[in-house]
Order: C-alpha cells, then structure tokens, then sequence
DNA sequence: TTTGCTGCAAATAGTTTGCAGAGAC
DNA sequence: GTCTCTGCAAACTATTTGCAGCAAA
C-alpha cells in the first residue's frame, strides 16, 4: 500500500514543522505507527524494534506515542484493562471491530455516525466533539477453532 | 422514582439467591449502584458511604463491584486514563454522553444500535457480542460559563 | 554548538490480594 | 458454629519522570 508511505510522510513533516528531530529510534516507531497493522500494542512496537535496537528503550515508545498523540496524528485506543492500541495510518475517530479471543481489531465500513451524533447533540444539548465506538465480539478464525 | 427500589430488589435477590451475605457495608454499596445517580466511580460510592461508615475500605467497594459485575447486575464504564463510572440502574449497554468539563455523564435517548451491529456482523464475519458508544463533549452548563 | 532525545532506574497511582479478626446466617 | 466478608497494609503493574550522557541539526 502506498497508503502506509503517505502516512510515513505526513507523520515525518508534521515533527520537522514543530522542530522535533528524527532520531533512528523515532524514525522506527513512525513507520510502524504509519502502517499499524493489526492496530499495535506499546509492547508491540517495542519488541518489533527491540530486535533492530537491542538498547530501545519502553519509556522511549511512551515518549513517542505521546508526542505524536499531540501532533494528532495517531488514535489511541485506551482499553479499561489497561492495555492500548494504536492506529497512525487513520487517526480519525472510526468504528472498531474487536475480537475477544485474539484481540485481533478490524476496522468495518460503516456510514458515519453524523446523524447519530446530531441527534445526540440536539437531545442532550450537549456539544459533542468526539465520540468512540467499539464493537465486541468473536471474529471468524477463532470461531472456527473446535478447541 | 420506584425505579431504584426495583433495581434495589433485583441485585439483592440475586446476591441472596447465589449464597452471598447480606452485610451493612454491600447494602450500602447496593443502595448506590441501584440509584447510579449521575454515573458514580468508585470514589464516589466510597466517600458516599465512609460519611456513615467510618471504617469503609476502599478494597471493600472494589470487591463488592466486581462481585456484583459477576451478577451482570452493573455496568461498569472504564476509561482509558484508568476512571471508572458504574451504572446499577441500566447495567445493559447503551450509548453514553460524557462531559469533558464537569464529567457529568448522561444517557440519551436513542434507537438503538441494533441495525449498524448487523451491519458490522455481516460485514466483519464477526459474531458481535456486546458493545459499547460513548460521545465526547460539553455540556449546556459549562458551555454557558464564560469562565 | 545548541538543544532535544534516549536509556536507565526510580517514582507514581489505581486496583488487587493475603491475612487475621468480625459478623451474617 | 461455619464460612464469608471486611479492613488494613503490602503487592502489583502499566505508565511517567529525573537525570546524565548522547546525537541531530
């Protein structure tokens, strides 16, 4: 896909425009971030990077994450349990698909949430400026497996 | 509103018909989670209580919330920055409106989401078993403070 | 040369757990 | 009288932070 090298781009200029420096370690977890297949862990971007960076450090991911957070450039997906998710390739609010048994996330097409979300606003008074929507279920593989 | 007096009855009925006791400390918690006014956390329930209960733990509300979350009985709303709100008064999911300012947290009225989780199912291969919608905003209140 | 970044280790904070005594039934 | 529950304090764990040295620009 073209599409991750796009990413890869804007999420490089976006840090150069704010004076941010490319350091290899940064560089690694941008290219992750801008595929973000399988929507990544913090774990898994460290020990996807670990194995080209013996020295790589966690607080460095955390670092990163947040910085690129700022910049709006990647979603954050907070779980209650604690764990996170990430997808830099579409950091706008979309509908996630989330399997219990593998964790595997897909993202489904879906018509947007607009009309919802004026009703809401209209019923509520509220502004609304955000919303989240996931999906909990068993995806076909695991479903599959007997076992 | 009788309302709370029936979800009341219901958890307590539950808790005695799966062999638990029936202690000052859980009735209290019960009480709270029954009524779930404005979406309670933890803290709150704690320090509702610990005005009558001096020697109230906090482990104790915990254990008790997640005893009566093995019920189905409340509905537990975590979020990513490790809050927690509860609803005992409507422990099904439904879509939930959160001020961002005051973190007032309001249920709205909607048609349920019943048709875009089929959607989803057909689309994904998925076999969708729960969900959860949460919009993001601020409310009338602290839209009209100009502070 | 300057300034921000990294790695390490320690600190943080909400939640959970072990244990001994108290209390519901 | 039995067995669960409670309160306390310690343990746990993902994330954040302080600091000294390193490296991008």
């Amino acid at each position: 896909m073209e599409d991750h090298k796009k990413r890869f781009d804007i999420i490089i200029r976006k840090l150069k425009d704010h004076g941010h420096k490319l350091t290899p370690q940064r560089l690694a977890i941008v290219t992750i971030l801008a595929r973000s297949e399988g929507h990544p862990s913090v774990e898994d971007i460290f020990h996807q990077i670990k194995k080209k960076f013996p020295t790589m450090s966690l607080a460095t991911v955390y670092r990163n994450i947040v910085l690129i957070k700022s910049l709006g450039e990647v979603l954050e997906l907070g779980f209650p349990d604690g764990s996170n998710r990430y997808d830099g390739n579409n950091p706008t609010p979309h509908p996630h698909v989330i399997c219990i048994k593998c964790k595997k996330i897909v993202d489904p097409d879906l018509d947007s949430l607009d009309e919802i979300q004026k009703e809401v606003a209209s019923e509520t008074n509220f502004t609304i400026l955000n919303h989240r929507l996931d999906f909990f279920g068993i995806c076909s593989d695991c479903m599959a497996e007997k076992v």
